[in-house]
DNA sequence: CTATATGCAAAACGTTTGCATCCCT
DNA sequence: AGGGATGCAAACGTTTTGCATATAG
């Protein structure tokens, strides 16, 4: 999604709970969805001081509150990927997908595998439960690390 | 694995390496081990507590230290279950399983599914990876919630 | 104008660490 | 004895909160 549309899709959203549409809060929404620095996968801090380079008087504190209100709008969630810190990704609305994480340099990839879907539905029914959501990081060692993605630890 | 035989391994873990056993390494491994109450994914609060029910002189220090040699004995790992704060279990060792949380109240189930894992690593592979580890969370609503693991949010 | 949002600093939270003391081996 | 372990409290990093001020509607 292009930084604009997300930015109008929050603005809607506030409207719709007579919130308000702030500088800050627009700053931090195009800055998320900007893919140019291809970190797909910011933690907070990551986040924080890529909009600090915009606007040097941005708080901690909006961050987080932003981050909250882009998550309960649907336009981003977070994504437990390591052990360490929680990360945010925008969020590509009906599309499920996992993640590999790459052992070597910490690359995040995204797939998406169907037949794994339908056997965890099964194994959630076979439980007696239906399947409401899940959660899958498979962890790989890279035949040949892609130069492109070895960032160390950047998502 | 029962209590003794956990603390047995310990033991002998411990000793390979110099370290001491102590009163307190003992008292955390047996209660962690110790499945009557059935809290079979406590976090470090959890044990805490449970440990200060035989013992009210352990320190909270003391129990996260013994929780990471645990984990270094390979005696327990970490699971990451919920959003919120991490979980150990103790290890059966040579045995994936995944995880199903009830959507309801909490409970955690395990299940394990050959198939599934097929899958993961053909995943693995079809991106260019060898598949080292991996991680998988299931939510689910009940069917009917099952009464004795009803007990929300403890694992 | 009024209600909401901001930025700061303080508080809260889970976890780690430094240190004097204790206690396995 | 002596090196490791303990318990306490302080330090730590991350996230939340309280409050006075600023600002969108």
């Amino acid at each position: 999604m292009q930084p604009t549309e997300a930015v109008d899709k929050l603005v809607t959203w506030l409207a719709r709970r007579g919130l308000k549409v702030t500088r800050q809060r627009r700053l931090i929404t195009e800055v998320f969805f900007d893919q140019i620095h291809r970190e797909t996968h910011p933690t907070v801090e990551d986040l924080y001081l890529r909009v600090r380079e915009q606007d040097p008087g941005v708080g901690h504190a909006t961050v987080y509150r932003t981050l909250r209100l882009l998550v309960e709008s649907g336009l981003a969630s977070p994504s437990r990927l390591g052990d360490d810190q929680v990360r945010y990704e925008p969020e590509i609305p009906g599309s499920h997908h996992d993640h590999l994480v790459c052992a070597e340099c910490g690359a995040i990839l995204e797939f998406e595998d169907d037949r794994i879907e339908e056997l965890q539905e099964a194994a959630a029914r076979r439980l007696g439960f239906k399947l409401v959501d899940h959660r899958m990081v498979l962890y790989g060692q890279p035949e040949q690390c892609p130069p492109d993605l070895c960032r160390r630890g950047q998502g």
